[in-house]
DNA sequence: AAAACGAATTGGAATAGTTCCAATTCTCAC
DNA sequence: GTGAGAATTGGAACTATTCCAATTCGTTTT
């Protein structure tokens, strides 16, 4: 069930960032690809616990950072809530439904990107945008609300 | 040294929200006014004392609060770092200076702003948009840097 | 103007999220 | 297998924010 090219971009770019690839950061990782949400890091903890009881707290923030810092993940965050990580590593935004608290990532077409980037003055150089919306989403209630 | 008008607004804004205009709050709003930049609540709360020493930190946050609530002042946030305040409330986004930890407010044409709600999908409306850029300004090291 | 009511403020305690640290364990190179 | 350095651990510390009960303040009612 472990697909091995996968990993293997994992350890390629933890050493590329002069990381070591470690049991605990493939689980990490792994438990982050396997559910395309955006958890917490609390929520990390949890999922990994179930499959290495041992880890602590400490070591998924560690992981979570050496991810970060070799590219394989993102962190999100929004209005004082806890900081969230997220796989998707295609060009996109967020959407915060304001109602059921849920996170949808959002395409962003390459020629909006561009433009965005455009509306920076000169001399300003952008690594990283963050791009994320609240609002809501139409409640299906009075339509056929038949999944879930 | 205080404008009428503006205070005249905040008392506006904030009895259309059901909340009082407090002395508290107009200064906290005051001092937001004054510096144009993003304080976080710790900032504010320092500035605010020293024009009114007895004030404390959950005022602070409350104020902020109402302030926020009736659209006044925005919040902004960036990763792990604590929530701050901005008084800009044209449309705008924020580019945070990786390298002195600066951030500038972005203008954002119309256009764009369109353009970005179009991006969501049927069914999404959404009420607030956030748009932070991460990078860096560049050195005027080699150019005349004659400005500090 | 006094009473009464609700909103705002206060300080401190509590909570949540994250980081730090020193000790231990692991991994890799030799 | 030994040594050096990196990763992990658990717990304490820290920072940001919220909560709460008591008090104060402003309005409205009378």
């Amino acid at each position: 069930m472990i697909s091995e090219p996968q990993n293997t971009t994992l350890t390629q770019r933890l050493t590329d960032s002069g990381l070591r690839s470690t049991p605990h950061r493939e689980l990490v990782y792994q438990v982050i690809l396997a559910k395309r949400d955006h958890p917490t890091a609390e929520e990390v903890f949890d999922r990994v616990k179930a499959q290495m009881p041992t880890i602590s707290l400490a070591t998924v923030y560690n992981c979570l950072d050496a991810l970060v810092q070799c590219g394989l993940i993102k962190q999100v965050n929004f209005v004082r809530e806890p900081t969230r990580y997220c796989p998707n590593l295609h060009e996109h935004a967020h959407f915060h439904d304001a109602t059921t608290g849920e996170i949808h990532d959002v395409d962003i077409p390459t020629d909006v990107m561009t433009r965005l980037h455009s509306l920076l003055p000169p001399g300003y150089t952008a690594v990283s945008i963050d791009l994320s919306f609240r609002g809501t989403t139409r409640t299906p209630a009075t339509q056929a609300d038949h999944h879930n």
